[in-house]
DNA sequence: CTACGTGCAAATGGTTTGCACATAC
DNA sequence: GTATGTGCAAACCATTTGCACGTAG
């Protein structure tokens, strides 16, 4: 088990040098519990398996890595990540997708029936009863790759 | 059955004498607003529209109304409407996507390579830079299929 | 009439931040 | 030694809710 942990330790170490981060040891608990187990988590699951093993880290630590791990590309956020709902009319339009520009916030709306229909077929398969989806890409417009280089965090 | 388009304000009328509920000053005025651009949009951004055009309406009442048409059918949440991030892990791990019950929450991953070649063809074809996507299908699965759905709202 | 709706202000709750102290390098 | 990190509590902020009053049907 342990030595599954060398390379994302590695990996994440790599991202803080680079960075001019410390490897802390709160960083190190976190990142162990997070790789301890592959299942979908949030922060306050988090929290609670850390004070299991009686590790006493704080909420705002564990907010601040879990930011560093998303950007040093070892976690992923699969739901959420923005801060308030955006709508769309559905009345009247052809359900659609959305590609999302990640610097000017552009959204340009897609159809593509194929990848409708291979949903279905992939809720099939799973005996999953679908009731609605969302697919986003996120990305960089046709302007802005231009201008990629400008402004990276 | 009927090739013409009803207009929003008769669906959305129908919608509320279907749930016994009250067709207001307040929800005739965000219905108008919503509908009066094609256009994403928040919460705030519709309370501003609506101060701009002199309607004084609260925000809980833009909220509650702002439910009800989605509910209704006639908008759709585009981004977000969950409270938390949830997270997962990504090195090591094949890109996969999520089909998510909306009973038990229970999370099912698949890949489906097909998808994927579609989507690399709509940002090819939109000129996009695709730096990460999302896709997330919602309904039932297969165990909560049979227990299916009473206390809908 | 009365069940439903509204505005207001306060509550919620996940997430972020200011600050003083601690520590990796 | 110093730039970073941490814990704590308070701040944030979109959204929700309790309540007293208003109103559509």
């Amino acid at each position: 088990m342990v030595s599954e942990m060398v390379s994302e330790t590695e990996k994440f170490k790599e991202y803080l040098v680079s960075r001019k981060l410390k490897f802390t040891p709160e960083r190190q608990a976190i990142l162990y519990q997070v790789f301890a187990t592959h299942k979908h988590f949030e922060a306050d699951e988090l929290l609670v398996d850390l004070r299991n093993n009686d590790m006493k880290i704080s909420k705002a630590t564990i907010y601040r890595t879990l930011a560093l791990l998303v950007e040093s590309g070892l976690l992923r956020e699969v739901i959420s990540g923005e801060r308030h709902a955006h709508y769309e009319h559905v009345y009247g339009h052809e359900h659609h997708d959305h590609l999302v520009c990640n610097k000017c916030g552009k959204i340009i709306e897609f159809v593509e029936q194929r990848i409708e229909k291979l949903q279905d077929e992939v809720c099939r398969v799973n005996k999953f009863k679908p009731e609605s989806h969302r697919l986003q890409i996120q990305g960089l417009c046709e302007d802005c790759i231009e201008t990629e280089w400008v402004g990276q965090k």
